[in-house]
DNA sequence: ATTGTAGTTGAGATTAAATTGCAATTAGGA
DNA sequence: TCCTAATTGCAATTTAATCTCAACTACAAT
């Protein structure tokens, strides 16, 4: 059973960096969120014991390892996602309330490989993102 | 038949807003662009007229008036979109050459209807991007 | 366990996109 | 033509993100 730490330890490892206490911190914090942060929520968590700069940099690490994901930017500031161990998704956001619901659309998923094929084109990453009203909001609108 | 300086000066006037001869020529350059352009290209161009602040301000304006739209940001960048009389189209991103390719997949647009359906979700706009390497990028990647 | 060294850290400086304050200017309705 | 609220350019400001560098440390080789 291969951990998150497993898997940060051998990116860091395959590429001559060093598994320190500060990178750990973050690896565990992050996970600790389970959903959308950004670089304030965790700087907020962990100020005491780690940098600003620190945790930016570790940020990008731990994009490149694969243990978190860049997703839409919120209010001008970056926002990641832990993707370790779970599935790809993609997003629906309410302009009013702020809330991100998650999806997954295996057709949409299909269809967009034959859209790569369509134009030869290799696709590493996507992202669909939905903005609109959730049901909630959408409720409250119609009656408001 | 209603150009896109109709549309801007109505947009503008439904909010109390002048038509002024600064806003003329943004919309003009930007429709130019027929594609996807930033700040600094336009600047680039209108430099000897207009501020930068004015830009900044404008495109802001002509994002609500539904001429142009703000795409995925490029190298730090927001980037826009001139939309008016265009139809909507999604976006194959080359990570290698910097390409960008359109494309149209109504099957895909469906499915996210019925996503949203399935949420109770009110869509107002959507963005998918696919990052990978283009076709010509695929090929280099092979050979080298 | 000790040592050597390349990688890491925090603090503050720096960069660069985007926004804002303000005095001078202007669009456009009355 | 006049009036005034909106607009502009400029410079200052804000803010996310990156960079510099001296002090520190992980960790592999001894
Ligand atoms: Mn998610
Ligand atoms: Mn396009
Ligand atoms: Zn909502
Ligand atoms: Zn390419």
């Amino acid at each position: 059973m291969i951990t998150p730490e497993d898997k940060f330890r051998s990116y860091l490892k395959s590429r001559g960096l060093k598994f320190t206490p500060q990178r750990s911190f973050i690896l565990k914090e992050a996970f600790f969120f389970q959903g959308h942060f950004n670089v304030d929520q965790l700087y907020e968590k962990l100020r005491k014991r780690i940098s600003r700069a620190t945790i930016y940099r570790t940020l990008s690490l731990l994009v490149k390892g694969g243990l978190i994901e860049e997703t839409f930017r919120c209010q001008d500031k970056g926002s990641y996602e832990y993707i370790f161990g779970r599935k790809h998704h993609d997003h629906l956001l309410c302009i009013k309330c702020g809330k991100i619901i998650e999806f997954r659309e295996d057709k949409i998923e299909k269809l967009q490989e034959e859209v790569c094929k369509r134009y030869g084109f290799t696709p590493i990453e996507h992202r669909l993102g939905i903005k609109g009203y959730c049901e909630e909001c959408s409720k409250s609108l119609k009656k408001g």
